[in-house]
DNA sequence: TGAGTCATTGAGAAAAATTATCATAAAGGC
DNA sequence: GCCTTTATGATAATTTTTCTCAATGACTCA
């Protein structure tokens, strides 16, 4: 997928993302947008604190920023995923069944489409008696500008 | 496996412990000890601030729970986990390649050991450049004692 | 066993992250 | 443009995490 792609799919979807307010009675303020934005503009995903000072420029409070990401958060538009030390980081993702493929030095993310965990939890669920109901995956290594690890 | 083959586990690895701390010229303190027990009694992990507040009664530290957490972790005794709300658990785990179904009403974890995503990882690998190097993979659901979601 | 050395600890302070409160602003429906 | 109601931002409060440093105690070596 290209920088053009996306950057078509990031405009596009400021008018998803109005319908899914909308469906929930909520309003399409001018803070969800920017929020949005600054998400849908990143390739490796912010931190809470990151997207704070990231947004001070544009006099977005911090109370409004967890609350924006939240909502971004239950209604698909944004994704966790683990950084390089663990921490959460919340990256913009397509809607669906996505997982990631995360650089450990430079923190940059790829789309991962190709899942069929169904056999194996169908399997558990026999072993087990759990009802299972999803799993999260994350693969992570280094990305081709960052070559292979140098240990 | 049963309570009585975990007990039996948990006991020995006070022993794997020390060589593991001694491998590093690390010191195995009583307080190490402690914290490491308390984890290896949980079946659902803890988060930091819940190990802080248990650990209070053993008067051990917060600043020392937090180091020695790191270290557990570090030295691969200890695995990080998504509890319910998303929040890191540490669970006390057995080394290797290993993941975990969490049942998402009570928190109950069991490993999962069969797992084979290494022809997706090679896959993954020829079509992004990465050199990928692992993988964190959690299943979620309900499990036999919570039953089915009600909704 | 008994110093001596040095990693480790805990109290406390400090910093950082998260949540709560509430008067004001503004979105959406009319 | 009004009205109703949600959303926002300043601020405070709370919680979580990190830092500092004197005192403790684990391990080594004689
Ligand atoms: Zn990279
Ligand atoms: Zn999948
Ligand atoms: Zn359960
Ligand atoms: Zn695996």
């Amino acid at each position: 997928m290209t920088q053009d792609d996306d950057k078509r799919l990031n405009d596009l979807r400021v008018d998803d993302l109005r319908r899914a307010f909308r469906r929930l009675g909520l309003r399409l303020t001018s803070q969800r947008v920017t929020v949005w934005r600054l998400f849908s503009d990143s390739t490796t995903g912010l931190t809470l604190p990151e997207a704070c000072r990231a947004l001070q420029e544009y006099a977005i409070g911090q109370a409004t920023v967890y609350r924006v990401v939240n909502s971004l958060c239950e209604l698909g538009f944004l994704l966790n995923i683990h950084g390089t030390n663990g921490e959460h980081r919340y990256l913009a993702g397509h809607p669906g069944h996505v997982h990631h493929l995360i650089c450990r030095s430079c923190g940059h993310v790829r789309e991962v489409t190709d899942c069929d965990l169904s056999t194996l939890e169908k399997l558990l669920a026999a072993q087990t008696g759990f009802a299972v109901e999803g799993h999260y995956l994350e693969f992570y290594g280094r990305c081709p500008r960052c070559g292979p690890s140098p240990g």
